[in-house]
Parts: structure tokens; sequence; C-alpha cells
RNA sequence: GCCGCGUUCGUCUAGGGGUCUAGGACGCCGGCCUUUCACGCCGGUAACACGGGUUCAAAUCCCGUACGCGGUACCA
């Protein structure tokens, strides 16, 4: 696919390091990524990092290291290269003065001298006197300290004296500025509406909105997918384009996920439901990247199929945007386990295992890969995250050394002893030791005593697990083997008398 | 406050004038299967924010109200 100007596809990822990747930047990675597979465009990733204030070094680490641990491959970024490079815009401000100065020769920005004090004055004056808003605008420029009051020869001594100054979009008064975004339709922005933006600031940086814009056209990017909170700045990237002379690529502003507690998924917000804010803690916490994503995808998303679960490739094949909704979504963690879960039974046992191994390896759980292999196997329906296979099911690498109250309570009687003694007794003695031969040699026993066969089923469930969840019996102590099947029976007779 | 965007089960959503006594998924509740726990299967719970229009007919189109969210920085 192309865009209307029938250049081929490009899409940007373009977070700004100011801390650990959010899950909500994750998802507007992915609908870029998406997007751009779907379309056998690029994929590129930019760091914004025009803001020394919040700048956190090891913030573009995390950025990539996640992007790379979800699968989302760029094609252009800060360590891939590309023919854009640098991709970090704090290396590219002689790029962002050059256009400054462009539009300052054209007319279309101005310098403003105003000290941080004077604009605060300024915004508290206007709310006093009960104006409805307090922008830096056509009417309230007209007082300030800038090169459309002042002389010329006064600006020109001011610059020449290295005055503190910042470089101001000169924004027409009276006019509409609309633009078709792919999600929403028709939006349209009164200019009225919209204050002088600061396009360089006083350090010499850019502020987003230039440096988005330049770089944008520079990179050529067709479609801008981003947060909807970049709606309300649209008109402005609109106006600086026109200035330009160039065109805008497409828009479209993808609906921002909230928390259960409502408003944006921040960090307190999110925390106080639960619900991890930063794909680090994701990955941390055990999820599935494949997961992840699939969640991610549908939150703002549907194939218009029942289809729900879907692996990266089939998302690439089944997206579009105008299948993307533009009401808010709430994050739903439940949902997320549910689809961890469904990930995890479409794998291999191997590849479970796999995914289990540094889990495994923590607790110190050791076997050979055979052994391995079957207890994935036979917890693969039962586990909702890899990392359980070394949390829920430890009787498959030690003996139990406690046994369940509850089951206790229910299911161990007073024969419970001499069936458990009698039963590791025959399986001692068995000429094989297999699933089929451990159930004919229960049943076998429990018709000659006349009890029925789960009166000694449960309490062998209890003795070799020490619980009452786990695989079926007879597959258990086919994986556990015959040694440590009779050792933990009669272990139990003895604990339990 | 002002501007913008939004509003279908608790949540994610299908639907975009008649096929809607509104479909699916998560959750929850029953049941079946079963030696346990899961899985699976079957069933149940539960929604078109409100008020006006337009139309033979509106969840679907229009207007208003309410509510939610976002923006309103020399942050992105």
């Amino acid at each position: 696919m192309v865009d209307s100007s029938g250049a081929p596809v490009r899409v940007r990822f373009a977070p700004s390091p100011t801390g650990l990747l959010h899950i909500g930047g994750l998802r507007t990675a992915l609908y870029n990524y998406l997007f751009a597979r779907k379309h056998g465009g690029r994929f590129l990733l930019r760091i914004e990092d025009t803001d020394r204030e919040r700048y956190v070094e090891e913030a573009e680490a995390d950025i990539v290291a996640s992007l790379r641990w979800a699968g989302l491959a760029y094609d252009e970024g800060p360590d891939v290269g590309g023919p854009d490079a640098p991709y970090y815009q704090s290396q590219r401000s002689e790029i962002y003065r050059h256009y400054a100065q462009q539009l300052l020769e054209a007319g279309h920005a101005y310098y403003a001298f105003d000290t941080p004090e004077a604009l605060e004055a300024m915004r508290e004056r206007l709310q006093q006197s009960g104006h409805a808003s307090a922008r830096y605008d056509a009417v309230t420029r007209q007082q300030m300290q800038n090169a459309l009051t002042l002389p010329a020869d006064e600006v020109r001594r001011r610059l020449e004296a290295g005055a503190e100054h910042v470089v101001r979009l000169k924004v027409p008064r009276g006019r509409m500025v609309r633009f078709q975004d792919l999600i929403r339709g028709w939006v349209a922005f009164d200019t009225a509406e919209l204050d002088d933006q600061v396009l360089l600031k006083s350090d010499g940086l850019p502020t987003y909105h230039l440096a988005n814009v330049v770089d944008d056209h520079l990179m050529q990017v067709t479609h801008v997918i981003r947060g909807e909170e970049w709606l309300p700045s649209t008109p402005k990237h609109v106006l600086l384009y026109e200035c330009f002379g160039w065109t805008a690529p497409a828009m479209a502003h993808l609906p921002l996920i909230h928390s259960p507690s409502g408003g944006k998924l921040s960090k307190r917000n999110a925390e106080e439901m639960g619900i991890p804010v930063s794909v680090r803690q994701y990955r941390e916490e055990g999820y599935e990247p494949e997961a992840l994503l699939n969640f991610l995808a549908f939150l703002g998303w549907n194939p218009g199929t029942e289809q729900e679960v879907f692996t990266l490739d089939a998302l690439v094949e089944a997206f579009s945007l105008d299948r993307v909704g533009s009401s808010g979504v709430q994050f739903n963690l439940d949902k997320l386990r549910w689809y961890n879960q469904q990930h995890l039974r479409a794998l291999s046992p191997g590849d479970l295992l796999a995914r289990a191994a540094p889990h495994l390896r923590a607790r110190g759980f050791d076997a050979d890969a055979a052994y391995l292999r079957r207890v994935a196997a036979l917890m693969q329906d039962r586990i909702a995250f890899a990392s359980d296979l070394a949390t829920s099911c430890d009787f498959f690498f030690e003996d139990p050394t406690a046994y369940d109250a509850q089951g206790l309570k229910k299911r161990w009687k007073d024969d419970s002893a001499a069936l458990l003694t009698a039963y590791a007794d025959r399986l001692e003695q068995a000429d094989a030791f297999d699933e089929a031969s451990a159930e004919a040699v229960l049943r076998t026993l429990a018709e000659e005593k006349g009890v029925g066969a789960g009166r000694i089923i449960h309490p062998t469930r209890l003795a070799l697990s020490g619980m009452t969840f786990g695989p079926g019996l007879f597959e258990m102590m086919a994986v556990l083997g015959r040694a440590t099947c009779v050792r933990r029976l009669r272990r139990a007779v003895e604990v339990l008398v």
C-alpha cells in the first residue's frame, strides 16, 4: 500500500526516554508495527529526547530491550541505523534550528523574550480579569516582549547581547484548521483556541511540535499513528506543515488505555489496581510477549471475526486501521491472563519448557530433558504462566514436606495407612511400572479389599504430591517413577499414621 | 472554565436504518465429563446513557443534555 501521494508506507514509534517503556507505549508501537508490516512498509524508532529536565539515562536501553523482547523489530532506529540517522532528536539540533530560521524568515515565527515570571504574570492577570483562557495568542502577544512588539533594532540588540529567547509560531487568527483523522474522521479546531506555540526553547532545543513535524517530514513518514492525547496538538502540526509548504502525513489517533479506576493508566492509577505499567514488569512477572501483544492488539481493535487468539504474524495479516475503535478502553488483567494461558497451550511441551527453564533454574529444580518434557506436557493445560511449572508442582522435583490439611481431612481415613502400605508393597513387587500397571494394581487392590478405588486414589495423591491438585494420578505416577512413588507412600504412612 | 474526542452486558467488543426477542470473548454462577485440579463441552447472568427529532421503521441518522476522557507548558 502507498499513501495518497504514492509513497511507500513509513511509520514511526517516537517515545520520549523519560522512564521505563509504558504498556500504552508498547501498544502504540504495536499498531505502528502491524500497520507497517501489513502494508510492506518500514517501521522506525526515533528517540524524542529534547527535554533535558525529564531525560532518564536508562530509559532508552529499556525501550530497545522491551521492543526486542516483545518481538517488534524496527527497520531503522538508534541502534540499527538507517538512511535518516541520527534517530536521536538530541543529535539533530542543527536541523531544527535551520528550519526554525526558515520559519522566522518567512514571517511564520518570531522571537520572544518574555521571562517565565512575565508569562506567569500575564496568565494570572488574564485569569483574574475573567478571561476564559490565558494563552499567548494574537491578542496577548501585543502586550509581551517579542519581535512583534519591539523595534527591529532592539530585537537585534538583544539577540546579539545573547538575551534568553524562544521562537514562537505566529498562529493566524480566526481560521479553522481541519484534518481527517483515519480513526475519527474530520476534526476541526479554531486557531483562536491555539496559542503561539514555542518552537525553539531558550536552551536552543526544539519542542516536540517542531522536532516532530520536521523529522516526520525529513524521514518521509506517511502515517502518524499515536495516542489520542496528541489530538489537540495536531492543528498546530498541520499549521506547521502548511508554513513549510509540506504535505502532512495521514493522522490516526488511538483511543487511550484507562485504569479500571478511571482516568489514564498512570503509574499511580494503575498500581493501585494492581496493574503493572511498564513493559519490563510484564516481562518480569512472566507474561508471554505474544500474549501481551495479542491482548494489547485487542485493546481498541478487533478483526471483525470471532477469532481472538493471534500470533504476531496473524495480527499483521488481520490488522487494519479502520477497525480501530475511537472510545477509550479499560485495561483488564483477567483477560490478559486468559491470553497468556491460550498462548502457553499453543506451545509444544519443549517450547513451554524453554520458557519455564529460567524459573526452574531459579528454584534449583533440575532433571533430565525427557523427564522435564513429560512434566511440561502434563502441566500445560493447568497453568497460566510458564513460571507455574516451577511454582505450582514442586512434587515433580522433591518429596512433599507437608500435606494439604483440607485434603487430609476429607480424604484420609482410618484405613488409609493400611491401604497405602499394601499398595506400596504391590507396586514394588509388580513386574512392570507404568501408567497402566499402576492403575491395574490399584484397582485390583481396591476390589480385593472391598473398597471403592477412590478410597486409595485420593490418599495416594496426597501422599505423592501433598496436594489435591494435579494431573491424572496414574500419569503422574508414571512420570515420578516406581522408587519415588513407593518412597512417598511409605513416608506418608509414617507421618500421617 | 474553554476546546476537542467519546458513550452497546462489570470489562473488551460485533453491529452502522428493517435479518436485534442485540451476537462473541473475559469474569461470575450452574451442570456435564472426571480419582483431584484444570482443560473441554452445555447452560445461565448481564448492555444499546438520557431527552427530543427524522423515518413506515433507529442500537444504527440529526440535535440537545448528562457523564467520561484528553488537551489547555520554554513536557512529551
